[in-house]
DNA sequence: TATTGCCTCGTTTTT
DNA sequence: CGAGGCAATA
């Protein structure tokens, strides 16, 4: 039983009733569902506090679980704020670092030395690419990113390399299999794990050491989990192996309850989410594991917060009414006492210059009104659509800030200096050491680090131990010189590793043994001033790093690792400096609707609402209608006064200027929530008549005969119905015989989709149905043509 | 081995 | 339209 004195009491001050409920809640599974603006953040730092307040458990014996390191320092500040105290020994951070920080102590069991390095995507995409060349794919249908892209599918879903290959349906899912096995070695030779493999390898390391496992269970009497509708498969099972009895999901033939000889669960996990905010599930995020929550769980308690601090009432209706049309999402009001506030405006723009032009003078009329820039934001789907309203931004000279793009250790030179400091470390990553082998240019070319590597790797040492003998790997002369030079630079770069420098000296120590500082200051290419700024900003960034560390209280992480480990780390599981949260003065801010979860606004634009870009055309194809809503959902909620929705009659993606159609999702807003001018561009002024609605269903494989071109003949003129097989005919009718692939037309427009075989793709009343050969390539199209009206 | 020009292709991205 | 990848060149 807690003892609540009034010191605890203090905690549910300023509460409302389910937030309440939730922050006391007495153990066992707790899902509350949190709708957006609702105060989730208070919840889970409130609970924290209270459970140590009240004696229930020590603040060492809590694990709260994000996904961005933001969000945990976040959680920890706030925490530290309740408390009145340092917050040192409570396990905040994100899914990934509480994985890293596991494996760092036991990566030993698992096959890796525990200066194991962390591969980023960009790292893990060069690895593969050596295996799917050593495997001899063809790398223009198997890119590294594509195939990295299942491969991550099939680790976030636990599937093993055998079981993955037990599902391979196609010549496509072999070949990715393949890669899978080949690059899963690679990784495990290298020494290094990709992101996914920090969440797999901790659930490995769960399921084959339960006296790890139960150690680890112990440890944390209470686990929170915060944007639990984000979590995938994964990341599900770690917190049941963290939480529960002997798991039972995902794994239906073990037997239930704990292991012998294993205590049962705690069951104290608690999760925060909204379903209607799940917006990852390209990334293997699983909504099931929040709309499901209660069937996995059946003692669990669910806490509903429904009332919004952020938006009024209009903005909330909106964001009500739009969400409704999803099928598959917990029902959910949210309300608010802030008043109703301004209607909704949807505005329909002629071309994308209009609609920056629009957007600029509404931002410079409301900014006339005293509203900060600061507090404004520009919303959109795909990062391409930010140029135009940069443009009008610029002409106008307002200032404004671009989240997204490049970040900063994702930089090339940033990389090039992380990557020496990596390979020095772990000599075996072969990444690092091609990366840097070459960089800057030493006359080391391509044909060379693949005689280095291919001979270490016969000789089963690493690149290391093969530079100081390079005639050994049949190098000639010229080359054998310039490894030479390298080799001696690389052991005046290990000295200072070995004595223990600084990671500022080292920094220090690449740039100018290798040369690297020297070339890009001799360099006229404009933008190498800017590197040398970046640099010198990781030098900075070290040289904190290393105040930082020789300060601190050591802990059982510092003394299992070197301060080297650490910032290497540190850096691969840190995205950009947390700058996505802050509102400068002045300026406004622009971002997809990803990159704008968790945010708010005084006033939010959501520009190029047509179909096609948002949603956007792919996510049609693919059926992911539903996720695209949600994405929807969170742009609306982010608003808190003001909120527009624009679109353009006609906009230039990529070439000329395309006829669009308005988003189907402002069709979906209730009107209630829209002032008087929104129907108008509902309806389109120039596109008065209503779309009619056709039901192409399914068709499946068309044929027939016909012949000549295909553009914009009806079915019946090629030949083609409903249903009918697909001859040699209808082959020649598609516009394509035998093997050639022709383009898809669609609309006036040419593209190259993706599509599944037999579907039927329908843009307007133009319907055209695809085939694919049995290796997965789109063989012939049946048809571009016109449906009659059902 | 480095450079040039041609061709292709086009979401979103917490770690 | 424009960035990045690749093949043909110097």
């Amino acid at each position: 039983m807690p003892s609540v004195d009034a010191y605890a009491a203090e905690l549910l001050e300023g509460l409302n009733e389910p937030q309440r409920e939730a922050v006391t809640h007495e153990g066992g599974p707790l899902l509350v569902i949190a709708g957006a603006g609702s105060g989730k953040t208070r919840v889970l730092t409130h609970r924290v506090a209270w459970l140590v307040r009240t004696g229930q458990v020590g603040l060492g014996e809590i694990l709260a679980v994000t996904f961005t390191n933001k969000a945990a320092a976040e959680l920890r500040h706030r925490v530290g704020d309740l408390l009145g105290r340092s917050t040192r020994g409570l396990w905040v951070s994100t899914f990934h670092s509480s994985c890293a920080r596991i494996l760092r102590v036991e990566a030993e069991r698992l096959g890796y030395s525990r200066q194991f390095t962390i591969y980023d995507s960009d790292d893990a995409k060069r690895l593969l690419k050596r295996v799917l060349d050593s495997q001899g794919a063809d790398t223009k249908r198997f890119t590294p990113g594509s195939v990295h892209n299942r491969i991550s599918d099939h680790k976030n879903r636990l599937r093993s390399v055998e079981q993955a290959a037990e599902q391979a349906a196609g010549f496509y899912d072999r070949t990715v299999v393949d890669a899978y096995r080949g690059y899963q070695q690679a990784l495990v030779a290298n020494n290094a794990m990709d992101f996914d493999d920090l969440m797999g390898r901790t659930v490995d390391l769960f399921e084959r050491f339960p006296e790890v496992r139960e150690r680890y269970r112990n440890a944390f009497k209470h686990v929170l989990v915060d944007e639990y509708q984000d979590t995938n498969p994964a990341q599900y099972r770690f917190l049941q192996l963290l939480c529960m009895d002997d798991p039972m999901h995902l794994d239906p033939d073990d037997e239930f309850g704990p292991l012998a000889g294993e205590e049962p669960g705690h069951r104290n996990l608690m999760v925060v989410g909204d379903d209607a905010q799940s917006i990852y599930g390209f990334r293997s995020a699983d909504i099931r594991n929040i709309l499901d929550f209660e069937d996995d769980f059946p003692d669990a308690k669910v806490v509903r917060l429904e009332q919004n601090y952020r938006s009024t009432q209009h903005i909330l209706d909106a964001a009500n009414g739009l969400i409704e049309h999803n099928a598959n999402q917990r029902k959910k009001h949210l309300w608010t006492d802030l008043g109703a506030g301004d209607p909704v405006r949807v505005r329909a723009l002629p071309d994308d210059h209009a609609e920056s032009r629009w957007v600029v003078a509404e931002i410079e009329r409301l900014a006339g009104e005293g509203a900060p820039l600061g507090e404004m934001a520009v919303l959109y789907r795909t990062n391409a659509l930010s140029r135009a309203i940069e443009t009008a931004l610029t002409g106008a000279e307002l200032g404004y800030q671009v989240i997204g793009g490049v970040r900063f250790f994702d930089r090339a030179e940033v990389k090039d200096v992380l990557a020496y400091l990596a390979w020095l470390l772990n000599p075996a990553n072969t990444v690092a050491f091609a990366r840097i082998v070459n960089r800057p240019k030493r006359g080391i070319g391509d044909t060379t680090v693949g005689r280095l590597l291919a001979h270490a790797s016969t000789l089963g040492v690493t690149p290391l131990q093969v530079l100081d003998d390079p005639a050994a790997a049949g190098l000639k002369t010229a080359a054998i010189r310039s490894v030479g030079a390298f080799a001696e630079q690389v052991h005046e770069l290990r000295e200072a590793v070995l004595a223990g420098s600084t990671i500022a000296d080292l920094v220090e120590a690449i740039l100018r043994v290798t040369g690297y500082r020297a070339e890009l200051e001799a360099s006229n290419d404009p933008q190498d001033e800017g590197r040398l700024e970046n640099l010198e900003q990781l030098h900075a960034y070290a040289d904190e790093f290393d105040h930082e560390d020789a300060s601190a209280e050591p802990d059982d992480e510092r003394a299992s690792l070197r301060p080297l480990d650490r910032f290497l780390q540190q850096t691969a599981l840190l995205s950009d400096a947390d700058q996505k949260g802050d509102h400068p003065d002045g300026t406004v801010t622009l971002m997809t609707l990803h990159n704008a979860k968790g945010l708010e606004f005084d006033s939010v634009f959501l520009i190029g609402c047509e179909d096609g870009v948002f949603p956007h055309s792919r996510a049609i194809d693919a059926g992911e209608l539903e996720e695209e809503r949600r994405l929807a959902y969170v742009g609306l909620t982010r608003a808190r006064r003001h909120l527009s929705l624009t679109w353009a009659r006609r906009r230039g993606l990529y070439g000329p200027p395309q006829s669009q159609v308005p988003s189907r999702f402002l069709r979906e807003l209730p009107v209630e929530a829209l002032d008087e001018s929104s129907p108008e561009a509902l309806s389109g002024g120039v596109q008065a008549v209503p779309r009619p609605r056709y039901d192409a269903g399914r068709i499946g494989r068309v044929g027939g005969g016909g012949g000549g071109s295909t553009s914009g003949r009806t079915l019946a003129e090629l030949g083609l119905r409903r249903g009918s097989e697909l001859g040699s005919a209808g082959r020649a009718a598609a516009g394509g015989a035998g093997d050639e692939a022709p383009d898809v037309v669609v609309g006036q427009r040419v593209r190259h989709g993706k599509f599944g075989e037999g579907d039927v793709v329908t843009v307007d009343d133009n319907v055209i149905v695809v085939d694919f050969d049995e290796h997965g390539e789109r063989r012939l199209i049946a048809g571009f043509a016109r449906l009659e009206p059902v």
